[in-house]
DNA sequence: AGCACGCCGACT
DNA sequence: GTCGGCGTGCTC
């Protein structure tokens, strides 16, 4: 009777391996269903899987059997499933790691195997297994008491393939022990960090603290800049500074050194005070009558252009009330870097209990908490980062993509999705109302909404009668003609022009806060030799090394290799060596220096490293301890301080010469976002943009907050070589760490794929291929790179093609890989 | 990815 | 003969 229905009792799993296939189970009981994980055989060892369908009826020799099912409950919902199909599809990547990027890490988990030694019997070993025993035992006095080893992590420090042979000969004779230890629930982990006890704000008080205490002064103000807190361990292993640095500072009662736990999580805090009953603009009825007509019936999804400080937030908060009443959930996505308290306070104001924030810094356990409240449904509302979309709400009836235009939102690594495209595949799925939102659109929105494939929202003025901020445009460039600015400008009038300190000081005056744009961290972005024109660059990398001088060392802002700044060129030997280009460090010294009584933060990801150091800068700046808030771009998406009147951009032009096409596109996004921080309140604001290319059209349209001549001008520019949203692309990166081998492999690719869309029926040969040629970072993390694009207007095509590349060529033997990168964002 | 198998040259 | 270093093909 068993042995009847067994065979019929098959399930087709996916795996999250890079294997572009499923495979087949049997399974004992009752057959679990779709979107079920479960504990498979496979191969040496077990692994997770989904459960994808019913199993092929064909005969299968070494058919295996399902050892157990993980879930009551599907923990994939026929939804998500849906939609990693189609992710699936879209982007050439195998089912299985499609479903496991959807789901918290801790479902994915499969166990891991350790292995221990007992007794070393000194001879009859044979070789191989010589290395295994005498690798066990360098770790085991070299770790003290625990043994027990990782076997994938031995695998890889003895680089000699499988050990698997060795270990099962080992553990017959008693001489390793072996465990097999199944995931276990995650525990919050806990870090060491440093925060400032005594804040010393004025400077006279600062001298005599330190007096020759030079490192301790230079971690006190690196804590200090990184918001009032640090992690211990980046100030020792990144930033150099020793122990006994900090163990001074401790002593002295400058600062304390404490657990991170006591941190209260931020995002956690319900506002006691119901919010006020915003009364919307017109501007802001007509387009939410739009959307709440849409929740009715299937719809087009919609772009909704709205200045910054117009309101769209309002627009999202009343449509998600009419959502949920009507019995249905909401899904809102943001950017990484604007999901603050703040964003999470806005929505938790409104909805309370029914939000789940599922931001970066939940550790595993605490996003599988928020992940199954959405799943039992305790919670209707989820806000989050770009894997927030694959929130499992049933009957969705919103989806909002915040910022729509925003890179993040664009995996960088496999499974290469992009959340927004994705975000109207689900949203069309569920019938849900989509809403992409933006300032400035990203141009394929944007020619989607000009098409008609999008239906267009505007809110093209700022709430409570605000007016968007004056911008002044300063030349930078050093005119020979003798015409304004000077011939010869003071070195820090390199970095901040007079009339920007002017503007500066006036705002310092009447108690105002600064923003300060510059997009570049570490203090110089090069070494150059004065004598040949050598630059520095990274071993791995072919970039050129930062130059940052609290720890007076290159870094490399690719792999994070770091050295000491040479005393001589590599090349001609000159000891002339220039430090070429601007940082924020070299900003914040410019403006201290300028401004010794003003209170300067610095935000870039050399002051954000620790688990609440972005927020904890934040918070001062809200407070009024700050006045000067300098960083990279991570300070220009969705600021909201109605105290800030002056934002200045110290180089508009950095990013604008970069090899991508979307160079131009991101510039004038930056500036309209930061230039959007000025003057949120009744004060007023203007915003200041320093440039050596007053007349590129990303500037001048940022300058007169026109976003439809920037939007024409662009498409323009992108009609001719054929770039998006003209065409699609798929940008084929074969890496390797030998060169030739890189070249030669992309080479060989490229003449493949040439064939096969010769071969190829239909529209397929509507399908370009450009290239071959070195990528743009031509080494990065040691690999060289080189890579091709393909191009075609037939959506169909393009995919068909990339579904060949992914699933039949085969590389040759050796470390390469080849990515595949569909609708690239970032080309470098 | 990660495993086993098979073929090679090199060493004992 | 034995060992180790890859290249190749397969994983239910």
């Amino acid at each position: 009777m068993q042995s009847f229905s067994s065979d019929s009792n098959r399930v087709d799993v996916a795996l999250p391996l890079p294997i572009h296939r499923t495979f087949t189970y049997r399974c004992e009981g009752e057959r679990p269903r779709a979107g079920a994980r479960v504990r498979v055989p496979f191969q040496r060892g077990e692994r997770i899987g989904w459960v994808v369908g019913p199993g092929t009826e064909e005969p299968i020799k070494g058919l295996k059997s399902v050892l157990s099912v993980l879930d009551d409950e599907p923990s994939v919902t026929p939804d998500i499933l849906r939609l990693c199909r189609w992710m699936s599809e879209y982007y050439s990547t195998p089912l299985g790691i499609a479903l496991r990027a959807a789901l918290p890490a801790v479902l994915t988990d499969a166990s891991t195997d350790y292995v221990s030694l007992v007794r070393d019997p000194g001879a009859g070993l044979r070789p191989r297994e010589r290395r295994v025993v005498d690798a066990l035992a360098a770790r085991r006095s070299g770790a003290g008491d625990d043994t027990a080893q990782r076997v994938s992590k031995l695998r890889d420090a003895l680089g000699m393939g499988s050990i698997w042979p060795e270990i099962r000969s080992l553990e017959a004779r008693g001489v390793i022990a072996h465990e097999t230890v199944p995931p276990q629930e995650p525990g919050v982990k806990t870090r060491r960090m440093v925060r400032i006890a005594r804040w010393l704000e004025v400077l006279e008080e600062r001298d005599a603290a330190f007096g020759r205490a030079g490192r301790q002064r230079e971690a006190y103000e690196l804590v200090e800049a990184s918001g009032g807190s640090a992690e211990l361990a980046h100030l020792i292993d990144v930033e150099g500074f020793s122990r006994a640095v900090v163990k001074g500072l401790e002593s002295r009662g400058l600062v304390e050194v404490f657990d991170e736990e006591e941190m209260r999580d931020l995002f956690a805090e319900v506002p006691k005070a119901p919010p006020p009953d915003l009364v919307p603009t017109s501007q802001q009825s007509a387009a939410l009558q739009a959307l709440l007509g849409a929740l009715d019936r299937k719809s087009k999804p919609f772009l909704l252009q709205g200045v910054t400080g117009s309101g769209k937030t309002l627009v999202y908060i009343e449509l998600i009330r009419e959502a949920l009443a009507r019995g249905r959930t909401a899904i809102v996505l943001v950017p990484e870097i604007a999901l603050t308290p703040q964003t999470a306070h806005r929505f938790r104001s409104h909805f309370g209990d029914r939000v789940a924030v599922l931001h970066s810094r939940l550790s595993d356990g605490e996003r599988y908490d928020a992940w199954r409240s959405l799943r039992r449904g305790e919670r209707r509302v989820a806000v989050g980062a770009r894997s927030a979309l694959f929130a499992p709400l049933d009957n969705l009836g919103v989806l909002i993509v915040d910022e729509e235009h925003d890179g993040s939102y664009k995996q960088a690594d496999a499974p290469r999705y992009h959340a927004r495209d994705l975000a109207v595949v689900r949203a069309q799925t569920n019938s849900a109302v989509c809403v992409l939102g933006s300032a400035t659109p990203s141009l394929e929105s944007w020619h989607n909404a000009t098409s008609g494939k999008f239906g267009r929202l505007l809110l093209p003025d700022r709430v409570g009668g605000a007016r968007l901020p004056e911008v002044r445009v300063l030349d930078m460039r050093v005119r020979r003609d003798g015409t304004a600015p000077a011939p010869r400008p003071a070195p820090t009038d390199s970095v901040l022009s007079p009339a920007l300190v002017e503007a500066m000081a006036t705002r310092l005056r009447r108690r105002e806060q600064i923003i300060l744009l510059q997009n570049r961290r570490g203090y110089s972005s090069f070494v150059q030799c004065r004598e040949c024109g050598e630059v520095s660059e990274c071993v791995n990398c072919s970039v050129a090394l930062t130059f940052h001088k609290v720890t007076r060392r290159l870094l490399c802002h690719h792999c994070r290799h770091e050295e000491a700044v040479p005393a001589r060129c590599g090349r001609c030997g000159s000891t002339d060596l220039g430090f070429r280009g601007l940082g924020t460090e070299q900003v914040e010294r410019v403006v201290a220096e300028t401004f010794p009584e003003a209170r300067v933060a610095r935000m870039d990801v050399d002051t954000t490293t620790g688990k609440w150091a972005h927020q904890r800068i934040l918070e001062r700046v809200e407070r009024g301890e700050i006045d000067v808030l300098l960083g990279t771009q991570m300070i220009a998406k969705g600021l909201d301080f109605p105290r800030v009147t002056l934002v200045g951009v110290v180089n508009a032009d950095v990013g604008l010469n970069l090899p991508d096409f979307r160079a131009s596109e991101r510039t004038f996004q930056l500036l309209s976002q930061v230039a959007g921080r000025a003057g949120r309140g009744s004060l007023g604001g203007e915003v200041i943009i320093q440039t050596s290319l007053p007349d590129h059209y990303a500037i001048r349209a940022a300058v007169t907050h026109d976003y439809e001549t920037f939007a024409a001008r662009e498409l323009q520019e992108r009609k001719g070589p054929s770039y998006p949203p003209w065409v699609r692309l798929v940008n084929v990166v074969v890496s390797s760490p030998d060169r030739r081998l890189a070249a030669a492999t992309a080479d060989d690719a490229a003449a493949r794929v040439r064939r096969r869309l010769g071969e190829m029926a239909g529209d397929s040969r509507a399908v370009d291929l450009v290239g071959p040629a070195p990528s743009p970072i031509e080494r990065l993390h040691g690999r060289w790179r080189w890579h091709f694009f393909l191009r075609s207007t037939s959506p169909r095509a393009i995919g068909d093609a990339t579904r060949w590349l992914a699933e039949e060529l085969t590389l040759p033997a050796g470390d390469v890989r080849l990515a595949l990168d569909r609708d690239p964002v970032a080309l470098l």
